[in-house]
RNA sequence: CGGGGUGUAGCGCAGUCAGGUCAGCGCGCGUGCUUUGGGAGCACGAGGUCGGCGGUUCGAAUCCGCCCACCCCGACCA
């Protein structure tokens, strides 16, 4: 490759829109482009590192017995509307309609199609397993696209979807994946925290994400620092905190507490702390009213309170909605003495002294609160997030909250979709039964944003040597040299036939540019051609990742270069 | 979808409030010469329906209306 005859169109400064460093050094290297709102054209050296990721993906895919298939992009609405998913997936799913009026999607996911190919072979218990993937562009109308390549409308994924005749051989191949994925990750330089995780739309019972460290992440993820335990803070399991309330009783005492609504104003006013106060959040289910109540130092999390209720079909109240629950003082809501509602309390309120809340009254609180003298906490859910220093349910230890890039989402479907698909095998009874499935997806686009985030330094991006766009970029400083010329097409076409993938910048401009132009782009060798090499026959390399140089004769420097690059880990 | 903001040359921006040499700056781009070990200098030059449509006005990048696109916060979401 040459460098003045592939399009690399590097930019000196920031792109207004690029909040974080992935997306604005894949701009600035000349990687990609944006096209419209979450969605992305890849230049050459993106094209090619992108690749490189699905490359390993396909790889350990492969190596764990699953097979590559290609489903198409257009999906017909009839396979969505036997799955119930149509409905379900709303206006997340990018709709369009043929000529003939006829309804289709562009695929943001790939159950109904692959299952309904599967079944069509109407499988006996001796065809199972199988485990199907491909590595696909996919759609999702995001509400709101953001972060580059983080969350798109168009981005690329790799979903693979198992087939089995039991749960048992179901599981057998869920491990395999979660192992693949790892090793995915580590080939990919991408460190990645395996944690419990919701299955939201996807559906089915066991979930787990592959979540990367990060601080631009979106996700929040809690782990345990000492053992292996980890959560989407959505749905992760904590013990109760001792921070709050007291231990020592109080009497019962209403306050004057004019226009003090929010836990940290009451706290403040009454010279105690959000661990004394207990947090009220309203929902409104339908025509019922739900009262979660929480500690007043922790978030509520409405994935467990979806699972408290055994529904999703809730919302916070709306500012419109106060008058149809007169019952309630909007503000000013307690446990003591609350009627018509349906209330619940986190398990962490459960014989708690000392305590402030509402009292059900314009402008009044109560303070020396006690569970189980001024009201009951029944019933007894776990509903609250969890913080910083509170204590792992399997060992103990310290759990800490943290952002995480899930990069990928395994899922144990079972029968979720073989069901209303009526996709059915034949067991060794002769009888027919439902299959039983997994699904398996991991983002090759955002892992490709994710490395970048993980990788990178003031001066642009550091490849790790696997997924860098090409090996060796050879650097001619002095183009109008001849044996400067001559020396770098030397290397450029010895360096190819030993098997290397190399980018020669030949350009006439001045070396600063070439510098941090190669700097900026990353490839994980520069080979530097200069001055040195016509006077005194001797190459610079440097290694990008860590800035190390040296200095080698001209003379046998292919071999220097294939140990330096062979040396980076 | 609610709230906020931005659309002026390939990129980053000024100009808009007080309508009239306001079509401008930096970077980039082209040509020539001098340069070349960390974003060079000089000279000349190309490039813009000022997001779109309509309106007000003698006159609109600037004022008014509608629309579109994009960005940020939120809700939502693998």
């Amino acid at each position: 490759m040459n460098f003045s005859r592939v399009t690399v169109p590097t930019l000196k400064e920031k792109p207004a829109d690029a909040e974080i460093a992935s997306h604005e050094l894949l701009i600035r290297a000349g990687m990609m482009r944006n096209v419209a709102a979450g969605i992305y054209t890849f230049l050459p050296l993106g094209a090619s590192a992108l690749a490189k990721v699905e490359n390993i993906v396909r790889e350990e895919m492969n190596r764990a017995g699953a097979c590559e298939i290609v489903l198409p992009n257009l999906h017909p609405a009839e396979a969505w509307r036997e799955s119930g998913r149509w409905f379900q997936y709303g206006q997340e799913m990018m709709r369009l309609t043929d000529r003939q009026g006829r309804a289709f999607c562009l695929g943001p996911t790939a159950e109904e199609l692959v299952t309904l190919a599967v079944a069509k072979s109407a499988p006996s218990y001796r065809d199972l397993p199988v485990n199907l993937y491909q590595i696909q562009t996919k759609y999702r109308d995001e509400i709101r696209p953001r972060f580059g390549l983080l969350r798109c409308r168009e981005f690329r994924m790799k979903d693979a979807y198992s087939f089995h005749a039991s749960y048992e051989d179901l599981d057998a191949t869920y491990k395999r994946m979660y192992e693949a994925y790892v090793a995915m990750a580590k080939r990919c330089s991408l460190d990645v925290r395996v944690v419990e995780a919701p299955t939201g739309l996807i559906g089915g019972d066991v979930s787990h994400e592959f979540m990367v460290l990060s601080g631009v992440g979106e996700d929040i993820v809690v782990h345990c620092l000492n053992c292996d335990y980890g959560a989407n803070a959505e749905l992760e399991k904590h013990q109760p905190g001792r921070r709050f309330g007291t231990d020592s009783s109080y009497p019962l005492e209403e306050v004057h507490t004019p226009g003090l609504v929010s836990v940290t104003e009451v706290a403040s006013f009454l010279d105690s702390s959000a661990n004394n106060v207990i947090k009220c959040v309203l929902y409104v289910a339908g025509d019922e009213l739900i009262a979660a109540f929480v500690p007043g130092y922790r978030e509520l999390s409405e994935v467990k309170l979806a699972r408290a209720l055994g529904t999703d079909n809730f919302h916070p109240m709306r500012e419109d909605e106060r008058e149809l629950f007169p019952q309630v003082t909007v503000g000013f809501v307690g446990p003591v003495g609350l009627s018509g509602v349906r209330a619940l309390f986190d398990e962490e309120l459960k014989g708690k002294k000392g305590l402030i809340c509402g009292a059900n009254r314009l402008d009044y609180h109560y303070r020396g609160v006690e569970e189980g003298r001024d009201f009951k906490a029944e019933p007894l859910v776990d509903i609250a997030l969890a913080t910083d220093g509170d204590r792992c349910v399997v060992c103990g230890s310290e759990l800490i909250v943290t952002r995480g890039i899930e990069i990928g989402h395994i899922f144990k479907l079972g029968e979720k979709y073989s069901k209303p698909l009526n996709a059915l095998f034949t067991d060794a009874d002769g009888s027919l039964k439902p299959i039983v499935m997994g699904t398996y997806g991991i983002g090759t686009s955002r892992m490709l944003a994710t490395i970048v985030e993980q990788h990178h330094d003031e001066k642009g991006i550091k490849w790790p040597k696997a997924i860098a766009p090409v090996d060796v970029e050879v650097i001619t400083l002095n183009p109008d040299r001849e044996e400067q010329l001559i020396a770098g097409r030397e290397i450029y076409e010895n360096m190819i036939k030993a098997g290397f993938s190399v980018l020669l910048d030949e350009r006439e401009l001045s070396a600063g540019v070439k510098f941090n132009d190669a700097d900026l782009i990353g490839i994980p060798v520069q080979v530097i051609i200069g001055r040195k090499t016509s006077e005194q026959r001797t190459i610079d390399l440097k290694v990008r990742y860590t800035g190390e140089r040296f200095e080698f004769p001209a003379d046998g420097i292919e071999e220097k270069i294939i140990k330096v690059f062979n040396d980076i880990c």
